[in-house]
RNA sequence: CGAGGCAUGGCGCAGUUUGGUAGCGCACAUGGUUUGGGACCAUGGGGUCGGGGGUUCGAGUCCCCCUGCCUCGACCA
C-alpha cells in the first residue's frame, strides 16, 4: 500500500486479529454487547447477512425445503436421548433452570442445535413411507456456551440455519447429505466469491451424532482454515433413538435415514478474512448492502452537481443497491476512505468535471482503478463491472489459497510448513486417528478434510509410514 | 477453562513510579469559509477514571475481590 488511507485500522500484516475487530467495529457491521459472548449485529452487518438468506433460502426452495420453526427450548430428558450427542454439546450448554420464581421440574436447554427437538416431531409426523421425505429447514438462532469468542466466528449465540430431512433408504440421505454440500459450495463461490475445499470430516472431526460429515473448508488470509458448512448424513441413530418409524412399502417397519446441514453468521467472518485489506472491508457486489456509493464532488457548483447525484441515483436504484452520499459535513476524500473501509464494490463520483462531458467517474473496490463512463452507457457498464469484481474476487482468493497450499511426503516437511508457511497442506494418511492426532499434538494442525478430488502424491501415511488410504489437507483452524 | 496483557469523555491516548480533587488529539454541537483522497477558523457541550470493597484527612494513582476485552493454548459453526 503506498498510503495509509484508513487511520482507524490496524495493519493486517501488523495484527491480523486486531484487524479483524477493527475492521468489524468501525466499519460498523457489528459490536459488543453488555452480554459476555455476546455481539450485537448492526444495521449494515445484519443487512449482509440478510442478503445471505436470501440467496441460501433461494436455493433452498428450489431443491424442496420448507421453512418452519422449533422451539428454543430442548427438556433434558430429550436432549439426553442420543448419548454421543448429548456428550458432544454437554459442555456448551445453556441451562434454564427457572421459571419466574419457580425451579422447573425439568431443566431446559437453550438449543445449541435442534436434531432432538425436530426428531420428536418427526416421530409423530412419520407414519407411512408416502410421509417421506420430510426436508425441513429453519433459520433460528443457537447458544453455545463458549469459552472464548470472536465477533461472527465464535459467539455464545449466532445466527444460522438449519436443515433436518427425513428419508426413505440410505441413499436418498446420503445424495440429499451431498445435495446440501453442494448447494452450500455454489452458494459460497457464487455469492460470497468465498473458494473451498470440499470434503469428508475425518471421524475425529465429524459431527456429534452424525454417520458422515461432510463440510467446505475455505482458507482465511492469514493461512488458517475456516469451517464454512457442514452437511452431515445422520444415518439411523436419531431415528432409533427417537422412534421415527415409517411402515414401508413391503409392508415392513423401518427407521428414516436422516440429513442435517447448517451455516452461519460465520460466513459473514469469513468474507471479512478472505477479501479485506488494509484500507477495511471488501464486499462481494451480490451481497454487498450497497453496490454502489455515489459521492458528489461540490466545488463550485454544489446545487448544480447535488441535482445531478440525485438524478444519477433516481437512474440507478431500480437496477443496483445503491445510495447517494450527500452529506455536507464531509469531504470527498473523507467518504471515499468511509466507504472503502465499508466494502462497497464501486464508487460513483459526480463532478463538475464530469458534468461538462457528460460522464462519471467510477471507481472499483477490489483493484483501486478508476474508470470514467458516459453517463449514456452507465447502466450496461455498471452491470457488468460488478459481475466483473465478484469474478475478480473469487479469483484472487482462489490464486491465494492455491498459492498457499503445500504438498508433503514427510512429516518433518509437514511440520516444518505448518510452522514456517502457513496455509493448507495435503499429504497422504492411513486413515488412522492416531496418526491424525499425532500432526494435531505434534504441529497445532487439525485434519481439517478429505477432499473429494483425490490426488496420489505418494502410496504411504505422512505421519507413520504405513499404506495410504487417502490425500487428506492439514491446517490450523479458527 | 489455563497462561499473559489491557480497562481514564464516543474513539485513541497522557496522568499511576513519588496519593492532593482529571488533561490532550480526534469525534460531537453552533456559526462561517470550504469540497476531485480523512479541510480550516472561532465558540461550546461532554468523563469521577470498568464494578464493588478497603487503606488514608484525601485514591485515577496503594491493597483485595469481581467483570469485560485482546493474545496464545485446550474446546467448538
Amino acid at each position: 500500500m503506498e498510503e495509509k488511507y484508513v487511520k482507524e485500522i490496524t495493519a493486517k500484516s501488523e495484527d491480523f486479529s486486531q484487524w479483524y475487530v477493527d475492521v468489524i467495529i468501525k466499519g460498523e457491521l457489528a459490536d459488543y454487547s453488555p452480554v459476555r459472548g455476546c455481539m450485537v449485529i448492526r444495521p449494515y452487518g445484519y443487512a449482509i447477512w440478510e442478503n445471505m438468506q436470501k440467496l441460501l433460502d433461494r436455493r433452498f426452495k428450489e431443491t424442496g425445503h420448507k421453512n418452519a420453526y422449533f422451539p428454543l427450548f430442548i427438556p433434558e430428558s430429550l436432549l439426553r436421548k442420543e448419548a454421543e450427542h448429548i456428550e458432544g454439546f454437554a459442555p456448551e450448554v445453556a441451562w434454564v433452570t427457572h421459571g419466574g420464581q419457580e425451579e422447573l421440574a425439568e431443566r431446559l436447554a437453550i438449543r445449541p442445535t435442534s436434531e432432538t427437538i425436530i426428531c420428536s416431531m418427526y416421530s409423530k409426523w412419520i407414519k407411512s413411507w408416502r410421509d417421506l421425505p420430510v426436508l425441513i429447514n429453519q433459520w433460528c438462532s443457537v447458544v453455545r456456551w463458549e469459552k472464548s469468542t470472536k465477533p461472527f466466528l465464535r459467539t455464545a449465540e449466532f445466527l444460522w440455519q438449519e436443515g433436518h430431512t427425513a428419508h426413505r433408504t440410505e441413499e436418498e440421505a446420503e445424495e440429499e447429505t451431498l445435495l446440501m454440500l453442494e448447494v452450500y459450495r455454489d452458494f459460497v463461490e457464487t455469492e460470497l466469491a468465498l473458494p473451498v475445499i470440499k470434503g469428508r470430516k475425518s471421524e475425529n472431526e465429524k459431527f456429534a451424532g452424525a454417520l458422515r460429515t461432510y463440510t467446505i473448508e475455505a482458507m482465511m488470509s492469514d493461512g488458517k482454515a475456516l469451517q464454512a458448512g457442514t452437511s452431515h448424513n445422520l444415518g439411523q441413530h436419531f431415528s432409533k433413538v427417537f422412534d421415527i418409524q415409517f411402515l414401508d412399502q413391503d409392508g415392513k417397519l423401518k427407521y428414516v435415514w436422516q440429513t442435517s446441514w447448517g451455516v452461519s453468521t460465520r460466513l459473514i467472518g469469513a468474507v471479512i478474512m478472505t477479501h479485506g485489506d488494509d484500507r477495511g472491508l471488501k464486499l462481494p457486489p451480490r451481497i454487498a448492502p450497497i453496490q454502489v456509493i455515489i459521492v458528489p464532488i461540490f466545488g463550485q457548483q454544489k446545487e448544480a452537481v447535488l441535482e445531478k447525484s440525485r438524478e444519477l441515483y433516481q437512474l440507478l436504484k431500480n437496477h443496483f443497491r445503491v445510495e447517494l452520499d450527500d452529506r455536507d459535513e464531509h469531504t470527498p476524500g473523507w467518504k471515499f476512505n468511509e466507504w472503502e473501509m465499508k466494502g462497497v464494490p464501486v464508487r460513483l463520483e459526480i463532478g463538475p468535471r464530469d458534468m461538462a462531458q457528460n460522464q462519471v467517474l467510477l471507481v472499483r473496490r477490489d483493484t483501486g482503478e478508476k474508470i470514467s463512463v458516459k453517463e449514456a452507457d452507465l447502466i450496461n457498464y455498471l452491470s457488468t463491472l460488478l459481475d466483473d469484481i465478484q469474478a475478480n474476487m473469487f479469483k484472487e482468493a482462489k490464486k491465494f489459497m492455491d498459492d498457499n497450499t503445500t504438498t508433503t511426503t514427510s512429516f518433518e516437511e509437514l511440520k516444518d510448513v505448518v510452522a514456517n508457511k502457513k496455509g493448507f497442506v495435503k499429504a497422504m494418511w492411513c486413515g488412522d486417528g492416531e496418526c491424525e492426532k499425532r500432526v494435531k499434538e505434534e504441529t497445532g494442525a487439525t485434519l481439517r478434510c478429505i477432499p473429494f478430488d483425490q490426488e496420489e502424491i505418494s502410496d504411504k501415511c505422512v505421519v507413520c509410514g504405513r499404506k495410504a488410504q487417502k490425500m487428506v489437507y492439514f491446517a490450523k483452524s479458527y
